[in-house]
DNA sequence: CATCGGGATGCAAGAAACTTGCACGATCCC
DNA sequence: GGGATCGTGCAAGTTTCTTGCATCCCGATG
């Protein structure tokens, strides 16, 4: 992977801001011609750099107001039961993010569902349905401080 | 807010995944012209139903590998301490989440750091220095295991 | 029951943005 | 110093986006 250079990190800062910036706007902020910025932009997605270009949906508007943060904390810690888990909760769609963590809990989710009913549902299928989770801790979101994806670049 | 139709919500679909997928496709895919599916769009973003248009960047490759999850719980719970908090997490750069919660713990972050010592400093900085953070849990991302902003629509 | 009005649609033309071939210049390694 | 490699800007060609316009649908009204 072609490291960056200061060119890419300042196309990188813009674009996680907002992807739809013109390749002319973008070379007249970091001192670039259009054509140089979209080949640079094009290496770095085809690189993996850029992961992907999204539209950031509002939960409220689509019904899904209530966003969860959920520890949880698995029976069986097998490399088989792990991926297990890691399955069912990549597959599960209300789980906006999931990651396999140190510490006492095994994992933290992000769950974005429309009501308790939903998130009470969602967690019989999910954690009681694999008969693994020995406990889980749920922590609802008052205030989404902040959100997305943004990195310090 | 007008209320979105069965198209409004297939556009969604298709632009959370990719926003760079042309009108013209969109609108095959959903029977629609590309004209109509862009007033669409335009419509949704004037309302905040899409709250933005981002590029997703990989954290390794910008030189920030670590993602950690923490749990944080202040001394003083006032309106006012509350309220200070937000403000210094949403200020800190490394920090690329954050939800206000119900529980015990008072607040979960997502913070991205290039290393455990330039973890060490942000949690002196944005911590120790506010005199207000009782305790803190560090939970260290061992695998990403689904990240983003997709929701279930 | 006919008519009117608001709103959304598709078409087509015009505008803007993206894409690519090409020649030039910088850099690095003989 | 010579030559290969890589990135750059320019300009032309292509695609996509944007907008004016006529039409259609549907609900409200006379």
């Amino acid at each position: 992977m072609t490291p960056l250079d200061e060119y890419d990190r300042a196309i990188l800062r813009l674009l996680q801001e907002n992807n739809q910036m013109p390749q002319r706007e973008i070379g007249a902020a970091v001192n670039l011609s259009a054509p140089s910025v979209q080949r640079r932009i094009r290496r770095m997605e085809a690189e993996g750099v850029i992961a992907a270009n999204v539209a950031q949906v509002s939960g409220e508007a689509v019904g899904l107001p209530l966003t969860i943060i959920v520890t949880v904390e698995l029976v069986s810690e097998t490399p088989d039961a792990i991926d297990a888990a890691k399955r069912s909760f990549r597959d599960a769609p209300e789980v906006q993010q999931c990651h396999y963590v140190t510490g006492e809990t095994d994992f933290v989710l992000v769950v974005c569902v429309a009501s308790m009913p939903a998130y009470e549902e969602f967690t019989r299928r999910v954690f009681f349905g694999s008969g693994n989770v020995k406990k889980f801790r749920t922590m609802v979101s008052m205030d989404r401080v902040k959100t997305g994806l943004m990195l310090e670049i």
